[in-house]
RNA sequence: GCCGGGAUGGCGGAAUCGGUAGACGCAGCGGAUUCAAAAUCCGCCGCCGAAAGGUGUGAGGGUUCGAGUCCCUCUCCCGGCACCA
């Protein structure tokens, strides 16, 4: 840290002002927000210069999607970070901050839809708005490195990379399955799918397997796992849930070998039907095995079985979810093919089952109905066999109902031939062993995670940079002709992505042949353009390189921000593409975030109604009139428009596709950004989730108001009565104002020590109880108006980073010193926090009975003595013996009888 | 369904290592000021009880001199689940 604590708290100047005009006695945000935002704008105070001689400390909140208007989220996440910049300011660090646009995506696509706009206006527009609220909170951003993702100077540097990780074999292209619209004849995305129609014709949404690009996270996953270990500064929920995500598990992959051949007469698959499974103890309990819908076993099958064919097609049309594959009825029909057990040599049946991926592991599992709850379930339904072959001490096994235990690896095999007797460690090695032997299976690391598909079928993202051509295939577009530039004046209908019709974007020679071919019309997932905007803040106005030597300087990010709804992807693609970028010689660091602040939800209320005709329909809070029940919680809502009901969908995030955002202008316009700021920060710690309401806005109003007003009054009576010199360090002081002293010192502290937690709300309400305090000071004397002004000076720089312009403007006006920015941050002293005498909570039998007043030197004896000997224990002791006393220092005396 | 998190007065929340539950604020109530109102200031404010006291941190159990905090079981809410960002 470059601040000890050993720096004294600083008083203030003594000299008055010069030719100042008279100070305002009523607060009056409007003038001083704007007269301190000028401020800083006329002195270049964010500018952020590369320092070697000085730490450095780079501030990062996650940039905003421009849907339009900030939303109180953003509020909330840029005012944290804001706070935890100009904190880090004033203990000396260079600090940079900047801010930028996530600006590609799916909602400028919808816009276009609905208005006719193009997704570029539509997208600069919003810029524009919101950088303009932006700035009218007052944060202490770097401006000059703004940046915006759909612009070429940024994405020709994801095109350029990608095609890196082409040629080093991390980018490749396969097949991916996608919804597919029949009616618009277009790619939908999750959020567009709803209840299995589209969102906008409601026709069915079918899978279509169709070819796209991937980037081999797979092979970073050892990696990406490990290095979390050296991320001391993140919070263990987040990366608990990566770990979970990544999903190492060492299991057994195995064959059951079979006959079954195609037409031409070849075994189909080698005559191996492979399957994954991270239970091979369980293995003699195997009934049958079952197949994912597209698995070339259900395909043979399904030629000469209409019924099977039909269920297939019924599986394509199933949702591509986790969520929706993990609560749907399991369904399956037999194949009628049979495959042969590699240790018991019996046949086992082939199904094919709806909750199968093709895309996880072979396809296909084995199924232990008696040791797997979801094969279970599976077997009742279809009246399968189920054989017990885990045992747990003396519990009965029945197949009529599941039980918990049925599913756990703590017991041993039974009905297992040789392996009865074996725990589940024992089992799996026996067993992988014997496999291995017949040359069917070993043991194997599976991964959960899998590699990132990126490509897209829009129109608004990134160009991959690829030219299809008759004869030379795909071929990467050549580094000279960087960056491909997205046309800006494309509206999309909702049919298809536009550039399909945009033969100047389209027609292109070969760069290998020169013939006339094709460009590649998907664009990105907008999560790489995410993926490392971080670095290149570091690296503004460089045309020449993705990144330069300023990003060493700058990398990594000390600090970054943002919601907890991105622990998982963007953080983990974050991640990857460092690692990415690092193997490629671009930067030296392993990982891009140093620490993490995972900042809780905003939610609100959600209404929507539903028809079958145009999908969903969401109202926005203001456009209903709510009902509620006697304990105030919400029974139901219509909507103002015609009266009708909607339906209430409880609390969820604010987010512009369900219209429940709330815009934080009409706070700041009413109340000034200072208040808004104030009012985020008090009302519940960083990280927890948050259900709106403006209720209490009033309060941080007030005390703002309070604020300037002891600021006018400290101006006109308590400055006047300072002494030339300040006498607080050699005087003693009555006991009023050294109470009063260490009351504020003790505020501090711990204030302090809240903003080394980042725990805003009770650093807020500390300059609260700053305020109190000092309201209630004597002011009739030398003294008095030394302690109060030095407790003011204090409560002042405490502010400052929550509330920057008010404390601007009373610094300078009272004379504290030019700009509160330059000012250090203050420390309690040791020398206002000692007392002679403590107060210590008296229990008797854990039961709370008073308090007893102690010398502060006083042993262990002493205190005993002294707390039994007062009248409150006596009375509660009624008269017995103590047979214990524990005493917990500078806390409580328990006299336990 | 799986993974992660949460639940404390009428409301937002506080309680740093297991040690006075409800700091600070909102709302409410009473008072001062005012012709009146707004604004401001002062006081009260978990629940039961006249008081003494009892009781109380989503529900139920446990550990401890002492549990909001630790352990077990459960309920509800929020986030993520790979094409929302």
């Amino acid at each position: 840290m470059a601040d000890s604590g050993t720096r004294t708290v600083t008083s203030p100047s003594m000299s008055q002002p010069t030719t100042q005009p008279a100070m305002q006695e009523k607060y009056n945000h409007i003038a001083i927000e704007k007269a301190a935002q000028q401020h800083w704008e006329t002195t270049a105070a964010f500018k952020a210069v590369e320092d070697a001689t000085r730490p450095k400390y780079y501030c990062l909140s996650m940039f905003p999607y421009p849907s339009g208007k900030l939303h109180m989220g953003h509020v909330r996440n840029y005012t944290i970070g804001d706070v935890l910049t100009r904190f880090h300011k004033m203990r000396g660090y260079n600090v940079m901050q900047p801010m930028g646009w996530d600006a590609f995506g799916l909602p400028a696509e919808n816009a276009a839809i609905a208005n006719k706009v193009p997704p570029a206006k539509w997208t600069y527009d919003n810029i524009e708005y919101m950088k303009g609220q932006l700035k009218s909170l007052g944060f202490a951003i770097d401006w000059s490195r703004e940046l915006a993702t759909c612009k070429p100077d940024y994405y020709k540097w994801n095109q350029w990379l990608f095609l890196r990780m082409l040629e080093k074999g991390i980018a490749y292209k396969k097949t991916q399955v996608v919804n597919w619209d029949p009616v618009d004849q277009t790619v939908l995305a999750n959020e567009q799918v709803i209840d299995g129609r589209g969102w906008r014709t409601g026709a069915v949404v079918e899978k279509r397997e169709i070819p796209g690009y991937y980037l081999g996270i797979t092979q970073y996953a050892e990696e990406l796992l490990g290095d979390l270990d050296t991320l001391d500064n993140w919070p263990e929920r987040v990366k608990l849930m990566q770990a979970n995500w990544i999903g190492k598990s060492t299991g057994v992959r195995f064959a059951f070998p079979h006959e079954i051949k195609d037409e031409a007469g070849a075994l189909i698959n080698d005559g191996k039907l492979w399957v994954f499974t991270t239970r091979a103890d369980t293995i003699m309990g195997v009934t049958f095995c079952a197949v994912a819908a597209e698995h070339p076993l259900a395909t043979h099958a399904a030629k000469n079985k209409p019924e099977l064919a039909t269920f297939i097609e019924k599986c394509k049309h199933g949702s591509v979810m986790e969520a929706d594959m993990a609560t749907m009825e399991k369904e399956g029909m037999p194949t009628g093919l049979f495959v042969t057990h590699p240790l018991t040599g019996e046949s086992v049946e082939v199904w094919v089952g709806n909750y199968v991926l093709m895309t996880y592991g072979d396809g296909a599992v084995m199924a232990v109905p008696s040791h797997d709850e979801r094969d279970f379930a599976f077997a009742k339904k279809y009246k399968l066999p189920i054989k017990q072959v885990i045992k747990q001490g003396e519990a009965t096994f029945s197949t009529d109902a599941w039980q918990e235990w049925y599913g756990t690896k703590e017991g041993i095999c039974v009905n297992s031939g040789k392996y009865d007797g074996m725990d589940y460690t024992a089992a799996i090695d026996a067993i992988s062993a014997d496999l291995k032997a017949k040359n069917l299976g070993d043991k194997k690391l599976q991964w959960r995670l899998r590699d990132w598909g990126i490509s897209r079928q829009r129109y608004w993202g990134c160009p991959i940079p690829i030219i299809h051509c008759d004869c030379c295939g795909s071929v990467p577009v050549p580094d000279e002709q960087l960056p491909v530039v997205l046309p800006e004046d494309c509206v999309p209908d909702g049919a298809g992505n536009p550039l399909n019709r945009r033969p100047d974007f389209l027609n292109v020679p070969c760069p290998k042949c020169g013939k006339p071919a094709r460009r590649e019309t998907d664009t990105m997932d907008t999560f790489v353009d995410s993926s490392w905007y971080y670095a290149r803040f570091a690296t503004p106005g460089n045309d020449k390189a993705m990144v330069d030597e300023r990003a060493d300087y700058w990398m990594p990010v000390d600090q970054y921000i943002g919601g907890i709804e991105h622990a998982i992807l963007h953080l983990l693609y974050s991640r990857f593409w460092s690692k990415v970028m690092r193997d490629m010689g671009l930067v030296s660091y392993r990982e891009p975030f140093s620490r993490l602040l995972t900042q809780g939800m905003v939610l609100n209320h959600l209404f929507s109604r539903r028809s079958d005709k145009t999908g969903i329909e969401w109202f926005a809070p203001e456009e209903v009139h709510l009902s509620k029940d006697e304990a105030g919680r919400v029974t139901g809502a219509t909507a103002v428009r015609d009266g009708n009901p909607v339906d209430y969908g409880g609390f969820g995030t604010m987010s512009k596709s369900k219209r429940n955002g709330v815009d934080p202008n009409a706070m700041i316009e009413q109340y000034g950004a200072d208040t808004a700021r104030f009012f985020m920060m008090f009302t519940a710690p960083p990280e927890q989730t948050l259900e709106w309401s403006d209720a209490g806005i009033e309060g941080s109003n007030r005390f703002l108001k309070r604020v300037w007003t002891f600021g006018y009054t400290y101006a006109t009576q308590i400055k006047p009565q300072l002494p030339a010199a300040s006498t607080l360090a050699s005087a003693k002081l009555p006991e009023n104002l050294a109470t009063l002293r260490r009351e504020i010192h003790l505020l501090l502290k711990q204030a302090n020590y809240d903003l080394g937690k980042q725990q805003f709300n009770t650093v807020a309400s500390a300059t609260m109880k700053m305020l109190n305090a000092l309201e209630k000071a004597p002011r009739n004397s030398a003294q008095a108006a030394e302690v109060v002004s030095e407790g003011f000076a204090i409560l002042l720089r405490v502010l400052s980073p929550i509330t920057p312009h008010i404390t601007h403007a009373l610094w300078a006006e009272l004379g504290y010193g030019a700009d509160i920015l330059q000012a250090t941050w203050p420390e309690p002293l040791e020398a206002a926090l000692v007392q002679d005498e403590i107060e210590l909570v008296l229990q008797v039998l854990g039961k709370t009975r008073g308090s007893v007043k102690v010398p502060a030197t006083a042993d262990k004896a002493a205190i005993e003595a002294l707390a039994i000997a007062s009248e409150t224990a006596q009375k509660f002791m009624d008269g017995k013996p103590a047979k214990k006393v524990i005493v917990v220092p500078g806390r409580l005396v328990n006299i336990v009888v």
